[in-house]
DNA sequence: TATTGCAAAATTGTCGACAATAATACTTAA
DNA sequence: TTAAGTATTATTGTCGACAATTTTGCAATA
């Protein structure tokens, strides 16, 4: 089961419906990257139209899973290393701006909230001592959580809305299941504290530092793979 | 006129050809800011049917111009002050990141592209000294030459499909032909001074400072109207 | 008069068919 | 045998009609 994307409304509609569908297929591999999609055949296969696929298919090309070109058709996004390390990047950016805000902006409820959450991961991860926080989606909980509580419409679109779809299918594809658990709990726990002390220039930084941390975890990663060959 | 999006590839379909249309009567509020949209109306008016038009909407869609529900319509995004603000912290995180990245991945030659870029604008500047830098889209020039050179898909896609559209329809319909012309330019120069010496740090922290000083600006102009009323 | 319930109208969602464009296969000539 | 050009096939773009849902307007009752 994956976690369902908190900005996302219930689906009404039957394109809502298999959108919601082929998007699960595209992040766990079922459809593989790189391969190009045709109507028809989805069409068929999910019982729609090719107009409610279309439908579908437009809103896949908006949390960017996967690309159009006029008169040639839809490819699904390729994962590629280039392309991870890019979406680091911009995560670097949007999340470390959203702690800000969130430190600045968060109600007091909203941080005794996330104070409870983290206890919780701390608790479970106490138990399964060594395996993967990362695999409990407790991390991408945490980041969501900031990310919604920076109130800023424009961040949690651009970072809920879009950024994290990708995430999800790079975790996936890749079997990023990081032994950065503990580490990771850590420094979240950093965070909220700066949070708490609504110090918005600290939590910024070390969001900043904790996803530059990850980005450069799988950078090493990549060094290694290459020595090996 | 206004500035094409350089990275919105040519119009080949009907449908791309009607966005671009809407796209520009939303922007300069000839469709106004707020207002519901009419599928059948639109669809007259462009002379197209209402599948093509629901195709050019879910482009706008994508670059937040409308917002749609399920079972409900589209509506044109409201233009409101704590948008604007929103918009400026969202750019300000990723152009800042933008530049960073343009610090450390552009090539000589657009580097002295850029150099002969600001040079044309700064003499332009003389001539009609103290008409508006951004009036003449010099500014957008420059933030949209930097953001392409970061060689980032990621934070070109955010940014300039996505996030420079409802910042052009802000300065439309907030007629925002900001008095800050001539520092705007200096404080460009300083930033590509940055970019050239391949200071990442230095060009992103300018950058975010140049576009906060915008905001506060806007915050100071919102504040003194308050007083007046 | 205000309010609730129902009926009518309008709007959005979905469908299947046709037109335009691109990809493929085949034929012909060098 | 290869290459180029053409014909065929398949895919995408566009259209108009129908179904489902929401909104509007009216009527009846308190």
């Amino acid at each position: 089961m994956y976690l369902a994307n908190p900005t996302q409304q219930a689906a009404v509609t039957t394109a809502d419906r298999v959108f919601e569908q082929i998007q699960h297929a595209i992040v766990e591999g079922d459809i593989p990257s790189g391969s190009k999609i045709s109507e028809p055949e989805l069409a068929k296969r999910y019982q729609i139209s090719r107009s409610t696929l279309r439908e579908a298919l437009n809103r896949l090309e908006k949390c960017h899973l996967i690309e159009r070109k006029a008169n040639v058709g839809s490819r699904v996004v390729e994962c590629t290393i280039e392309g991870l390390l890019e979406l680091y990047i911009a995560r670097e950016a949007l999340e470390g701006m959203a702690c800000r805000q969130a430190a600045l902006n968060m109600s007091d409820l909203e941080i005794v909230d996330m104070q409870a959450m983290l206890k919780t991961h701390g608790q479970t991860q106490e138990l399964k001592d060594g395996v993967a926080y990362y695999q409990e989606e407790g991390d991408l909980d945490f980041h969501y959580k900031v990310i919604l509580c920076s109130h800023n419409k424009q961040l949690i679109d651009l970072i809920c809305g879009q950024l994290y779809h990708l995430v999800r299918m790079y975790r996936c594809q890749f079997g990023m299941n990081s032994p950065r658990a503990s580490r990771a709990f850590n420094e979240h726990s950093q965070i909220l504290q700066a949070i708490s002390d609504r110090d918005g220039e600290l939590a910024e930084m070390l969001m900043r530092r904790h996803i530059a941390a990850s980005r450069k975890n799988i950078e090493n990663k990549i060094a290694e793979q290459n020595l090996l060959d």
